[in-house]
DNA sequence: CGAAACGTTGATCGTCATCAATGACGGTGG
DNA sequence: CCACCGTCATTGATGACGATCAACGTTTCG
C-alpha cells in the first residue's frame, strides 16, 4: 500500500522515536500517516486515567484515515513503540488518491473492513469470555505476528492493570498452560485450540 | 444512501418479518443489503451460546458490505427486530457502484469510518468502566435514536444475561438514577453527564 | 585503580480485603 | 407459560500494602 504515496512532493517522510506520538487524541489533524517501518499502538485514554489499546499498527498500515474521511477530531492516540518511519500525507493528497486511484481506494476499503471485523470479534470475546481467554488469544496473536510487546501494553490491550496481567499469567502457569518462565505458550496449535474451546461451555 | 440502488433491475427489494435473518454468521453471501425501513440487530453468536450485539442498523444503513469487500464468510448474524424492508444488491452491482460512483464510494467510506469509531469507543468504555456506566450509555443512545429495544437485546448488547440486566437496572433505581418504572432515565442531559462523570475517578 | 558496599529504581508477587458480576433456585404475579 | 425479582453462594477481577529481587550507577575504602 505504501507505494502509492511515493514520488509526491507534498508527502513528507517522518521519523518517530519510541514513545513519540504520531497523533494525539482530540487533536485536529491535516495528515494521514502511512507506516513504512516500526510498530505503533492505537489507544484511547479514558477520563478515568485508564488506557485501552485497540490495535497495533505495523508496516504498510495507515492511520488518521478515519479523521480524514469524517473530518472529526482524533479518536485515539497513535504512539510509536519501536522506532517508526512514516509518510505524512496531507488530507488533500489522500482525498485525491481515493478519488483517482481505484486500486488505492480498494485497498483502503479492505483495510477498513478488516479493521471492523477484527474490532467486532475482539469486543465480542472480551465481553463474553473470561480474562484468561483473551490473554491466551493475545499471546497467540503476538506469536503469530512475531511481536514482542511490553507488559504494560499487553495489559492496556486487555483493559487491565499490569498487576492483574501478572496475576492472570501466574494462574495460567500454575495450571501448566504456559511455561513457568517467559511468555511462550507451551502448547501446540492443536492443544491451544482445545484450551480455548474449554471456555465454550 | 439508498437512492443509489434504485432503478437497477438486478436489485431486488425484500421483506423480513421480525426474527427473520438477513444474513447468517458463517454463510457465504452474494448480496449486500441496504435497509429501507425497520431495525436490525447485528450480533455474533459465540460458541459458548452467548450472543454479542455490536450494533443496531436502521434506515439508510448498509450491511454485508464487509463480506463484499473482503470476500470472506459472514462475520455476524443480521436479524430483523421490526419488520424490515431492504434492497438486496448483488456483489457485482455493489462493486460497480463503488467503482463508478464517487459519491456512493465516499458515503461508504464514511459509514465504515463511523462504524470503526463507534466500535472502538464502545469497546473501550465497556472494558474500562463498570456495567452501570455502559447501561446508562445504552439507554441514552436508545432515547436519542427513539429506539425501543427488547430487554434481551439490550442485555446482549451489553454482553450480559437478562437477569444481570434487570439486577443492574434495579440498582440504578434504588439510587434514584432511574425512574422506578419504565426505562426512562430520570435526569436531564446535564445530570446524566454528571453521573457518567462520577465513574471517571 | 579496582573491588566491595551502598542506595536507588522498577518489576514482580504474596497476601488480604473488597467489589463486581454471575448462576441457581424458587416464589410471585400477570 | 413467561417475565421479574429476592436470596444466597460463588466466581472473577481489582486495589492496596509490603517484601523481595535484579539491574545499575555511585560511593567508599583498601
Amino acid at each position: 500500500m505504501e507505494t502509492y504515496a511515493v514520488n509526491n512532493p507534498a508527502v513528507v517522510q517522518k521519523s518517530f522515536a519510541p514513545g513519540a506520538r504520531l497523533i494525539r487524541q482530540g487533536d485536529t489533524i491535516r495528515h494521514v500517516y502511512m507506516i513504512l517501518d516500526g510498530i505503533t499502538k492505537c489507544y484511547i485514554a479514558e477520563d478515568n486515567g485508564k488506557d485501552y489499546i485497540f490495535e497495533f499498527l505495523g508496516k504498510g498500515e495507515i492511520t488518521g484515515e478515519l479523521e480524514a474521511i469524517n473530518k472529526g477530531a482524533c479518536l485515539c492516540n497513535i504512539e510509536a513503540i519501536t522506532p517508526v518511519q512514516a509518510y505524512a500525507i496531507p488530507h488533500s493528497q489522500f482525498a485525491a488518491l481515493v478519488q483517482n486511484n481505484p486500486t488505492f481506494n480498494q485497498l483502503l476499503l479492505q483495510e477498513l473492513a478488516t479493521r471492523i471485523s477484527q474490532t467486532c470479534i475482539r469486543a465480542s470475546y472480551q465481553q463474553l469470555y473470561p480474562l484468561e481467554y483473551a490473554l491466551l488469544r493475545l499471546l497467540t496473536l503476538e506469536a503469530d505476528q512475531h511481536l514482542l510487546l511490553a507488559k504494560r501494553d499487553m495489559a492496556a490491550y486487555l483493559g487491565i492493570s499490569v498487576r492483574s496481567f501478572n496475576r492472570t499469567l501466574k494462574e495460567l502457569r500454575e495450571r501448566n498452560i504456559m511455561h513457568t518462565t517467559g511468555l511462550h505458550i507451551d502448547l501446540t496449535k492443536q492443544q491451544l485450540e482445545n484450551i480455548l474451546k474449554r471456555f465454550e461451555e
